[in-house]
DNA sequence: GTAATTCCTATTAAATCGGTAGGATTAATA
DNA sequence: TATTAATCCTACCGATTTAATAGGAATTAC
């Protein structure tokens, strides 16, 4: 299951997106339009921007703004800061790779298989797509 | 992430496809052969058979066995069944659905659009993959 | 009747999730 | 310089889920 914490991510994302003049979009803006918890959107916005997909103006007048172009601003790397590793099990994670306690061969191991597959199907998807495609009606 | 009892119920299944005799195949062995804890393959073990996926028998010499054969197994119902909807988002399953609290409209959902994407990838693979596809070598 | 097995219910420890609280810090502006 | 409005940071909290464990009842082969 898609976290609330990703949920509220891409819609804040998505919002910033459309909002796009010069001014910087407050979390109170995005909260209410969004219907999202402020203070919860406050941590998912900072994580966010730690991760340099989001910049931020501190102060009156503040707020948060994208970093790069919607078009430039891949799922891939979105899902990877909000949701973590895209692959089911960290075996098959390629940003996130752990071996399994329990496997003593990843190759002859029947789930190691069938989430490969999983895994590069999902990845196709969000490779191919953009905050642009989100925010485009 | 996948949970452990998926993980199991996928490598319990793998094994007992590989072990069919006429003999039903029992916990201890699969426990054993696969590094699972008994008491939570039993549980995992009576899930897959309520729902139909296994028969067992009980008593001596008892144990358990598919109710198809591995190729008409496919890892849509046995995802279902071990760790439930395939959809990211309740409101994309198609087996589980339900609607967003916080979305006025679906059709206009950034979120929805994208887990639209993943779900039918994600179900372009399990349904053209049986557990024969993972318990061949 | 005994041993071996599945079946069932309850409990638990730990982790995660979703959110809340309170205030420190920073910057615009009057 | 004081006020106001915003981000930033740390800590906490309750509920739920996960990954088991425990103990025994029911069933069957021999």
């Amino acid at each position: 299951m898609l976290s609330k914490k990703t949920k509220y991510g891409l819609k804040a994302l998505t919002f910033i997106a459309r909002s796009e003049g010069d001014m910087p979009v407050q979390v109170g803006a995005i909260a209410k339009g969004e219907q999202i918890p402020q203070k919860f959107l406050e941590s998912i916005l900072l994580t966010l921007r730690k991760s340099g997909i989001l910049g931020s103006k501190k102060g009156k007048h503040g707020g948060y703004y994208l970093r790069k172009e919607p078009s430039e601003i891949l799922m891939t790397e979105v899902m990877r800061v909000l949701e973590g590793p895209i692959a089911m099990v960290p075996c098959v994670s390629l940003n996130f790779y752990e071996k399994c306690d329990d496997c003593p061969d990843e190759h002859a191991c029947s789930v190691n298989k069938l989430m490969i597959q999983v895994r590069d199907s999902t990845l196709n998807v969000f490779r191919n797509t953009t905050l642009a495609d989100l925010s485009s009606k």
